[in-house]
DNA sequence: AAATATTATAGCACATGTGCTATAATTTGT
DNA sequence: ACAAATTATAGCACATGTGCTATAATATTT
């Protein structure tokens, strides 16, 4: 009889890379004095999604990201300004 | 009678910002000599996705860009290094 | 020019990002 | 301790990112 082989995609939530995007974003936006729904307002995205971003519970797209530097008017390089540690996908 | 409401949600695209990210993409790779395909079998992702992103058809994730920022062994603002136009959702 | 390598497109399926809205939990200020 | 502000969670719906596979288009090499 067939097999049935269940052939698992793997997608990639970058959990370490992203805890430390986190962490850049609420040190930015703390240095810049504002809350998320500030923040959110400003760059014209839910307040869910800054939360989902600073918790992550999200993985954000490039464009989202866009959105949160202009808005906190500061260089992309400011908010990726950090090392990536190896990997491991746990 | 009641208003058929279709409350359009806006997503974004930031088109600008991707072809800014895309040039950068390949120019890194250029510069390593490597292909798309060797990149994406370094960064344990498809051919597919790596010529999307180069060709500005989608929108890729954080987790996407650090993976590729680790298989180009190159610092994430790096690829994050240029400046971000003002913002135009056409 | 033919062969080969590289890049671009395409379509399907599934996972997930995000808007939207509401509520809960936590922190801050009085 | 209370009130107010801020942050975190949650669930639904829709749009889209990504893997996978195949093929087409283009560029490179011989």
């Amino acid at each position: 009889m067939e097999k049935n082989d269940i052939k698992p995609r793997k997608l990639i939530f970058d959990k370490e890379g992203l805890q430390l995007l986190a962490k850049r974003l609420k040190e930015i936006r703390a240095e810049k004095g504002i809350s998320q729904e500030e923040l959110a307002y400003r760059a014209e995205m839910t307040l869910s999604q800054i939360a989902r971003i600073e918790t992550v519970k999200t993985n954000p797209t490039v464009s989202t990201i866009f959105k949160i530097v202009r808005a906190l008017e500061v260089p992309l390089s400011d908010l990726f300004n950090f090392e990536l540690p190896p990997f491991s996908n746990e």
